[in-house]
DNA sequence: GTCTATAGCAGGATAGAC
DNA sequence: GTCTATCCTGCTATAGAC
């Protein structure tokens, strides 16, 4: 016989589902996990609760701790940042006011997931203090870089940017006004209008034009 | 007798100045130590090691890791920018092409305190997660907020940019400047080079001055 | 005021049941 | 594949000697 009623063929979840299903639930929990009290802080017992499952479950997952929170940085699903560039990207970002755009969608990136800044930090922390995964902060952060630099480039043509500053320099720019004025904003909401990122973006930009008279 | 051979007058250190002095040498050791283990990961052991000491002593200076930790966020002598920018602030701001000199200066701190971006980063990851001591970080974030904004006045009026830009919101985005370029800067080197910060701070306070002409 | 010793507890990781 | 129970280590904080 092909059917066999002890194992219907239309089930939903093979095994292999299953578990892929768990292991996103855990590194779901663990991100919110981590970036709640830091990868020091944050117990396994803790994750695993989170997520609805033991230690066991999650040690059967993930080799490891450190292992499940390296999974974390390396996951690109994390990167908001680089998934709405993405999509902003492909959905035309030179139609409108290009810079204000962009200050929009990286306030928005802010707003809608708030532990973001604080799992960057904690990813950066661990990086600097343990250099063997250096290279893959390294890596995570080229990939939002580009990202953000394709939105720079298109934002710089609009505006008539000289050709002979890099767009990479520039985006470099913006990701630090980004994490920097997030930072900033966390501790004292009222330094950091929401409008000042877009702002600092239009000085920034406009400076860059006038580089055309500069002597170098 | 004046002078007693058993007691010497000419003591160098009374007992109050050497708890002091014992007090200053954990505080160094806790703040090498936290940057390089964070909050969480470094133990008060290792920080009384490191300083020379027992983990009694340490108790005996500090009633817990956390009132540690909390005396540093609230020492001002921690905070090297402030101190660096009233050096510089007293020394003459205005004389040289003032804004070239903020973006070396900024440059140094990040250079010659090579745990201070840590540190920071740890403050605030701990401040976040335990908002009541926020209002703590935040005070100490005026301060070098008020030293940095003397010098970008001096900068913007050196310049010749327009009043109705406010030196406290530059202020803030030349902050922000700095966090995001010294944090990318130990991830990929490569990607911010030394003089990325001060052609940064140029675009910024060029495209200020070219807010007259702007609408709003 | 500082040291040694230790109480008391929590967390990472594992073993074996199911 | 997941759960329960547990080992072992390492930590914070304290007590008492000097």
């Amino acid at each position: 016989m092909d059917a066999q009623p002890e194992e219907p063929v239309r089930r939903r979840l093979t095994r292999a589902e299953t578990k892929a299903r768990t292991r996103a639930l855990l590194l779901d929990a663990a991100a919110r996990t981590f970036a709640r009290k830091g990868f020091t802080g944050a117990s396994v017992e803790e994750i695993a609760e989170a997520a609805g499952f033991s230690t066991g479950a999650l040690y059967s997952n993930f080799s490891s701790k450190e292992a499940l929170f390296l999974e974390l940085l390396s996951d690109r699903r994390r990167d908001r940042l680089a998934a709405a560039a993405q999509a902003l990207d492909s959905h035309g970002a030179g139609t409108a006011e290009a810079v204000t755009e962009l200050g929009r969608l990286l306030v928005n990136v802010a707003d809608k997931d708030i532990e973001f800044a604080a799992l960057q930090a904690e990813f950066w922390l661990y990086a600097i203090r343990n250099p063997q995964v250096m290279g893959a902060l390294a890596d995570s952060a080229r990939e939002s870089h580009q990202a953000l630099e394709g939105l720079v480039a298109a934002a710089m043509a609009r505006r008539g940017a000289p050709e002979r500053v890099s767009a990479q320099a520039v985006a470099t720019v913006v990701a630090a006004l980004f994490i920097g004025l997030v930072r900033q904003r966390r501790v004292d909401p009222d330094c950091v209008s929401e409008e000042l990122f877009g702002q600092a973006l239009n000085w920034l930009f406009t400076g860059i034009n006038a580089e055309d008279a500069d002597g170098d």
